[in-house]
DNA sequence: CTGAAAGCGCTTACAG
DNA sequence: CTGAAAGCGCTTACAG
């Protein structure tokens, strides 16, 4: 390739004014442009973005860390956050790197990457990471919020008590009282979230609460959230007649809705789904359509990109932004004769 | 943010030690490791991947290419990708670089960007990219074929023309005739490949091939896939009594099976539907589960990346790689009754 | 095992 | 409007 070197001497101008042909930053006469422009096009030059990036110290670039783990695919969640924040990014001009690279726990491996600011999913507790990026002096947004809290970091996260109290006060208002409830993995803080809140729902009502309705998605146990939400149902339902599931996502809610017509069961008949959903067009175009929580994950995407670069202009601005679960009643649920005051 | 100048400063050594200790690429003693991995960690020193990648011409970066109309969605194809070539490309320690960025066609932009490869989806004729990759020495490969043919060019591809040709003779055989096509985007090779498979394949049975049966998706028109589904159905069949209709996408069939639904068609006695699937959850969790052509989608980015890196590796192979459809039975066609030997 | 120095390909004050 | 030179933060022969 050739280089902003070799363009210069062809056309016999210095580096500098070759670089602000391309760059615009200062003005060249008419005359010298077209001769360096002409030159770098016989020779092929373009100007090479990464060592720009190192003189300006700046990428145009934002990072978006979301570790998968080996082989696995993306989540419905993780799709629609690079949905949202790739929708944001692009119409800033900023480019995404995804990193779905795990964590490597060797510190000669942490390296400063070629961003200007980062989004990250699923930030666990005392996060290490955390720290790593404040040193890097790069901008930080998380998704979902810290722990413990911090109050200098930014983030967007739902409010999961808020989701999971919406869905069980839902439920126990139609008269429902043995509810499934298919959680996610038990060692994220969504699955401990949306746990209490339901609990709390449960307490609001003065109905007893039973841990044990509960389950949580398991890595080893299921291969897909469909196939979670099956084998739970197929096994849970022999326990007991639940008469109201909860599922964690909507793929989850396909394995009960699966289950439930092996089982001969009605929906919504004789038993009310209702989805944390996280893929608004797999809930509406699934028969029956499912009721369900719209999480807006690709609003929390864009919102966690709209403040990131906001971030990256203003490198003191702290900024936080919950974005509220809403119930959608589509089919899933029975709907009970004393609720009737709402629609989609 | 430190420099290795200040830490080999700091910690009394040269740059290059520094630079060894944590590149790892000569050895180093144990105690200088030490005293220089402290002082790192003390002064909050990350090396600088930019500055890295300057200097030794290499990124560990893919660039995925693929530009996307302003705010819309990232498309169930383009997901698909995603999922294929980021996991391809995390087990062998790359990321990758979204670039969703529109073409600009100042040629004053182009710039060399930070990857080691890129991935291109939707080559349009004449693509001037191609060349540009190939003057900067970057190994590329299409999502799609070169157009013209280019024997130097690497690339993945469905079969289009097998695909038109395989769902227009299996409805055939099933003894429809009006056969409604709701094809993608007019100026897309897929579609001109598709259609002259179906045209091919009405042909060999000596059936009557009507262009007008066949209808294309546009941006202006439709809002999304899905309604752009329901509204060339329901248009459509104002002026004729399909029997069946093949749908671009899961998305597309999915508005069918809405009109469908609306107009009290019966899908499948009266309207056999036939999805070409880029998303195949969607296609198998929809009732009627659609019957479709597996396009693999995700095989494509994966065998996509996988070809990449092999080329990153060798700089002088090319490579293809066509991918089958797979017709997949499900319940979203009237299946004749002398068709009986297959099954999903 | 370690250091000094040139080099990767740009940008940007400073001078004119 | 243009040039000469220092600098961005690393790596890598070359020498010892």
């Amino acid at each position: 390739m050739a280089t902003i070197d070799d363009v210069a001497k062809a056309a016999g101008v210095s580096k500098g004014t070759v670089s602000s042909v391309f760059s615009k930053k200062r003005p060249i006469s008419k005359q010298v442009t077209e001769r360096v422009l002409n030159v770098a096009k016989d020779m092929g030059y373009f100007p090479n973005h990464v060592a720009r990036s190192l003189a300006i110290k700046k990428t145009m670039i934002v990072g978006l860390k979301m570790p998968i783990s080996k082989s696995s695919n993306l989540s419905g969640f993780e799709i629609q956050m690079i949905n949202g924040v790739t929708k944001e990014c692009s119409q800033q001009g900023y480019r995404v790197l995804l990193d779905t690279l795990p964590e490597h726990d060797d510190p000669t491996q942490f390296s400063m990457d070629p961003v200007d600011g980062v989004i990250m999913l699923n930030p666990r507790k005392q996060d290490p990471r955390i720290e790593r990026f404040k040193q890097m002096g790069i901008p930080l947004v998380l998704v979902g919020r810290p722990d413990p809290e911090d109050e200098t970091v930014s983030f967007v996260d739902n409010d999961n008590r808020q989701v999971g109290f919406m869905v069980g006060d839902y439920l126990l208002k139609q008269g429902h009282s043995s509810i499934l409830f298919l959680n996610s993995a038990a060692d994220m803080t969504v699955a401990v979230d949306r746990e209490s809140g339901l609990a709390e729902a449960f307490q609001a009502h003065g109905a007893l609460w039973q841990q044990n309705h509960v389950l949580n998605y398991s890595r080893k146990l299921h291969k897909s959230p469909v196939e979670y939400g099956y084998m739970a149902m197929m096994e849970a339902y022999k326990q007991l007649k639940y008469t109201a599931v909860i599922a964690d996502t909507d793929r989850v809610a396909l394995g009960v809705l699966r289950a439930a017509r092996e089982l001969g069961i009605e929906v919504p008949a004789d038993l009310s789904v209702i989805a944390l959903s996280n893929d608004a067009t797999l809930a509406q175009e699934v028969t029956p359509r499912l009721t369900s929580v719209e999480l807006e994950v690709e609003t929390l995407g864009s919102e966690a990109a709209r403040i990131l670069l906001e971030m990256m202009g203003n490198p003191d601005v702290v900024c936080n932004r919950i974005v509220e679960g809403k119930l959608v009643f589509r089919d899933s649920c029975q709907i009970n004769s004393t609720m009737n005051e709402m629609g989609e």
